[in-house]
DNA sequence: TTCTATGATCGGTGATTTACGATAGAAGAT
DNA sequence: ATCTTCTATCGTAAATCACCGATCATAGAA
């Protein structure tokens, strides 16, 4: 993974917001249907949240699930673990002494 | 760790350049100064440099030791250590198997 | 077809970011 | 004391971000 895609997943998990998203469409048990669930949850307009998405999907952190007239998205697992993993190395080459200040991985 | 924090730290690795600085600091042996090796080592002003190490500063991920004239900086590690450990009890959290898709940590 | 609901996108505003050159202050050398 | 070096900060311009309301396209219902 390039430093340009670890800085635009940073990024994109660099608001509050955002990471708020994530959890209300984690949470949705079954992975079923979201987007206006999300936008009912948070304080802000339908245009802002669709927006946040947006950063979210282009990140690929999250799928759109088209839903006869709605959209409905589910959290990409597999590219949050990515990046742990991303993270992790690149902590682990930043450390002078080799030793693994705390997460093991790869 | 709150959602804030994270965010905070995120945003602050959500830049190419400043993921460049920490490997920069990282590689100074002996963590001995840098600041203006920093901005030789990157195709930016100066003052630049400057300002993305504050954001760094801010985020805690580097601290800063006066030497005389000039100013050292190195990484805390401890600190991006513990985003991997908040970030990977996130991503733990949102998947809904509770499976850790991953990395095992804390 | 017409109506409704959902949600992406457009346009706009104010705040923040990224970049720069210039400046200023502090520490060390002369 | 003066000069030099280093680097934080200021001022500025351009780009991007976060938010909003309004609009438009699409899918399903009537």
């Amino acid at each position: 993974m390039r430093d340009d895609d670890i800085a635009t997943i940073m990024r994109a998990l660099g608001h509050p917001v955002r990471l708020n998203i994530l959890r209300i469409l984690a949470t949705q048990q079954r992975g079923e249907c979201c987007c206006a669930d999300v936008t009912e949850s948070l304080p802000l307009a339908q245009s802002t949240v669709s927006q946040h998405i947006k950063v979210l999907l282009d990140a690929g952190l999250i799928k759109r699930l088209p839903r006869g007239t709605r959209n409905c998205y589910i959290v990409q697992h597999d590219r949050l673990a990515a990046l742990g993993s991303a993270y992790s190395s690149m902590v682990t080459g930043l450390n002078p002494d080799g030793r693994n200040v705390e997460t093991e991985l790869v």
